[in-house]
DNA sequence: GCCCAGGAGTGTG
DNA sequence: CACACTCATGGG
């Protein structure tokens, strides 16, 4: 099916391109291709519009893009606020249509112990093999991402041949913890809670704890903290020291929508190093 | 070939 | 709580 929804501002490759989410793609045509759920969806921006070819599917498609794109955050309450930082205001007109995406809960779970010390080419290289090796066929060539159940017996032989490396332990590990219910559970559970059940699991430290409160349960006052956004706080507010302090310290800045004000800094940092164009300064 | 990546676990001071 | 060390591997 096709259908429109109303979706400005919004900036489809920094949103899916910039590493918070690990299957999506921009086809030859300018399209984004991608899966939300059991179903493929195809995105397009049409002015203040995005136009969308969604697979038959479960649920209703239009909620399910909705959420996934988080359509429904009031963008000028956020950025207003935001803005209030002097050095995010003076860029945020370059990062208005970056949204944070709302996954899955269990797959961002794996996604972010799997994107532990590696790079982002090869996150989205080790999530497309777990997903034909372990998923649904939903599509010509392409997969749905591998329920708890359906990891549950993958061997550690096999995991690694999807090229996990150590993370396959890790894989194993939760897939055996955690089930649906879990799920249905940590999702009951406030910011703090939630980060310190999370990192109770194997593989799952501060900053996977982080990234899961905040890509799949969406809890948008959580603050990743990686190697780019340690420098990035480091270059433009002269912040240093543990991860603790560092989260405590970005809490203070940027409050309850931290999560956003994480990803505009992830995305210039990045943008920063591999062309030098810088919005934040 | 070299460097580095959306780090975590473990042990120690 | 903060730091040092180890792990392990493919992409740019």
């Amino acid at each position: 099916m096709r259908f429109r929804l109303e979706a400005s501002p919004l900036d489809l490759g920094q949103t899916l391109g910039c590493g918070q989410t690990f299957r999506w793609s921009q086809l030859p045509d300018g399209r984004w291709g991608g899966v939300i759920g059991v179903r493929t969806i195809e995105l397009k921006s049409d002015g203040d519009s995005l136009l969308v070819r969604a697979a038959p599917g479960g649920t209703d498609a239009r909620d399910a893009v909705i959420e996934y794109l988080r359509l429904r955050d009031d963008m000028t309450t956020i950025q207003s606020a935001l803005g209030s930082d002097r050095r995010l205001a003076r860029g945020l007109t370059r990062v208005r249509g970056l949204r944070l995406v709302k996954m899955d809960e269990w797959e961002s779970l794996i996604s972010f112990v799997l994107a532990t010390y590696a790079n982002i080419p090869r996150i989205s290289k080790m999530i497309a093999a777990i997903a034909s090796e372990f998923g649904r066929g939903i599509a010509d060539g392409v997969y749905s991402f591998p329920g708890p159940e359906e990891l549950r017996d993958a061997r550690p032989d096999e995991l690694r041949a999807c090229g996990l490396g150590y993370r396959a332990e890790y894989v194993r590990s939760i897939a055996r913890e955690v089930d649906m219910a879990a799920i249905g559970r940590l999702k009951r559970l406030g910011y703090e809670d939630l980060r310190e059940e999370l990192k109770e699991l194997d593989g799952v430290g501060d900053k996977v704890a982080d990234c899961v409160s905040l890509f799949g349960f969406g809890r948008l006052e959580a603050f990743p903290i990686d190697v780019w956004i340690e420098r990035a706080l480091r270059r433009l507010y002269g912040l240093e020291g543990s991860y603790a302090r560092l989260r405590r310290d970005a809490t203070g800045l940027f409050g309850e929508y931290a999560g956003y004000a994480q990803e505009y800094l992830y995305l210039n940092e990045r943008s920063l190093a591999a062309d030098g164009s810088c919005m934040f300064s």
